[in-house]
RNA sequence: CGGGACGUAGCGCAGUCUGGCUAGCGCACCUGAAUGGGGUUCAGGGGGUCGGUGGUUCAAAUCCACUCGUCCCGACCA
């Protein structure tokens, strides 16, 4: 019966990919790594960047955009940045037929010539803060690619602020964290555990790095949104001093954070099922399907103006649409429409145009729920609230449950080896035992959380004291 | 970049070991008809430089060499 989708029990990752060709979310290009995002994944995705832009607006942030080429010399003015990205780095050598005299690099990151133009623009403490996101493409060179979750080229936002001091520029950095944990749960319901990253794993150039983490349902996490405080360290590198009130020179203070499309990969393997992409409502950009079912030629017509009616009658703010076509089978239509999330179902057929009725379905759970034509929009509005909470639900339910208190090394190893998830055990803090322990389990440190309860013990693997458990996981 | 697997129609595969008729199957696609509340049925049809190059041979999808590419598993990463 059901065909095309590997079930997540027999193989994860190939249930994945099989998700996002069933939901026509992306494809391959022929250029490895490289994919292309198709009408359904990119409509998701304007759904993404229209929440989270409302939300940088709505704190003072504005958008703007900065160049795809880098002059190569900007990358190395800060060690650490060089060294984190270089290695991933394209490289343009030729234009116009001739070599260049200097080599362009094709952005993995703004941060360089977003900081060589703060330069130009900021004199004194007048000129501060600056709030600018930009929407944009990245490139990093990886060597394992899949689909969303680490492409060659991938979308993002990211924000570049600068500020007149460190406070103020952490308050930032952790206002941005909230609006990544706002977007997550409350709209992608998905529940994340905000959280600082350990100096192995934070991004090369930053102070410290915060982070949102989510457990994928095969027990792997993933880092869904990250916000660095940057300190002074790219002032420093390109020189951007400010004139405070007292008349004296001070470097500038900055923040930057970045979301991508890899939350759509987020999405699909945190809701997803056997039947494919389950979409939660909120972001769906199609959250109401109507299929008009018909019998022979007789009553045709009918069918088709009331649903055209039903579908009016829920107004702009539910999006949705109306599945007419004749050259396929409302069976065929149901599995199409569930492979592709779309949160409810409406069939209708001549015995609901007697009725005055509709069917609806629920793509989370597959209920089947009659309603009247007056009682539709009402019916629909409540269900979708109701699968956007459920969903949120399931996710967290699904975390608690595979997420473990532990402090026997022996339990660390073969709880990450067998069932994988969440490990929440004490660390040193030592590097030396964060990598021990990845070589070891293959775990790497997820987030000190922001809320660490304040338990003090020993670490789980080195003995030595310890204060706060920290979230240790095999990650994407 | 290391280990493994694989390139035959849009997709998934058989055929390759043991060279030999017109290269086949399922899905998808096209035409027609009947269907239509969970992937509808029947009939007919189109589509291939067998990843590429070179070699062996009367004869190559099949054997040999080289090459390109993809996927999976590891080290690196949003």
């Amino acid at each position: 019966m059901k065909k095309g989708i590997t079930r997540r029990d027999e193989d994860f990752s190939r249930w994945y990919t099989d998700v996002i060709a069933g939901a026509r979310l992306a494809d391959y290009a022929p250029v490895k790594g490289c994919m292309v995002i198709r009408p359904n994944g990119y409509a998701l995705w304007e759904r993404m960047q229209s929440c989270l832009d409302r939300m940088f607006k709505e704190t003072g942030h504005e958008n703007a955009y900065f160049p795809l080429l880098i002059p190569e010399s900007f990358l190395h003015k800060e060690a650490e940045h060089v060294e984190g990205f270089a290695p991933e780095c394209a490289v343009v050598t030729h234009g116009g037929g001739k070599q260049l005299e200097e080599r362009l690099v094709i952005r993995p990151t703004s941060e360089t010539i977003i900081w060589a133009m703060y330069k130009k623009w900021i004199m004194s403490y007048r000129d501060l803060p600056i709030l600018i996101n930009q929407w944009c493409n990245v490139l990093r060179w990886e060597l394992r690619t899949r689909l969303f979750l680490r492409t060659t080229e991938f979308l993002w936002q990211e924000g570049h602020t600068a500020h007149a001091s460190a406070g103020e520029a952490e308050e930032e950095t952790l206002r941005i964290l909230d609006i990544y944990r706002t977007f997550a749960e409350d709209y992608s319901a998905i529940p994340v555990v905000p959280g600082r990253k350990s100096e192995r794993e934070k991004f090369a150039g930053a102070v410290h790095t915060y982070t949102i983490e989510a457990l994928m349902q095969d027990g792997k996490a993933l880092q869904a949104g990250t916000s660095h405080f940057l300190g002074q360290n790219f002032a420093k590198a390109f020189d951007v001093t400010f004139q405070n009130r007292q008349g004296e020179q001070e470097l500038v203070w900055a923040t930057s954070w970045g979301m991508s499309t890899r939350m759509i990969g987020a999405l699909i393997m945190t809701h997803g099922d056997d039947q494919g992409l389950i979409l939660p409502p909120r972001l769906a950009p199609t959250a109401v399907v109507f299929i008009p079912i018909f019998k022979g030629q007789t009553g045709h017509a009918e069918v088709l103006q009331y649903v055209a009616q039903l579908a009016a009658s829920l107004g702009k703010e539910i999006p949705h649409r109306v599945d007419a076509r004749e050259e396929y089978t409302p069976g065929w239509k149901f599995n199409e429409w569930e492979r592709a999330g779309v949160p409810i179902r409406v069939e209708v057929g001549p015995r609901d145009v007697q009725r005055g009725e509709a069917v609806l379905v629920r793509r989370d759970t597959g209920e089947k729920i009659t309603v009247s034509e007056e009682g539709l929009k009402d019916r629909v509005a409540e269900l979708l609230d109701d699968i956007q909470r459920s969903l949120y639900e399931r996710a967290g339910r699904f975390r608690e449950e595979h997420s473990h208190v532990v402090d026997d090394y022996e339990v660390f190893k073969e709880l990450i080896a067998d069932e994988g998830g969440f490990v929440r055990s004490f660390w040193c803090g030592a590097g030396v035992c964060e990598d021990q322990i990845k070589q070891e389990t293959m775990a790497t440190i997820r987030c000190i959380p922001l809320e660490d309860g304040g338990e003090e013990g020993r670490c789980v693997r080195c003995n030595k004291k310890a204060h706060g458990r920290v979230y240790f996981a095999k990650a994407y």
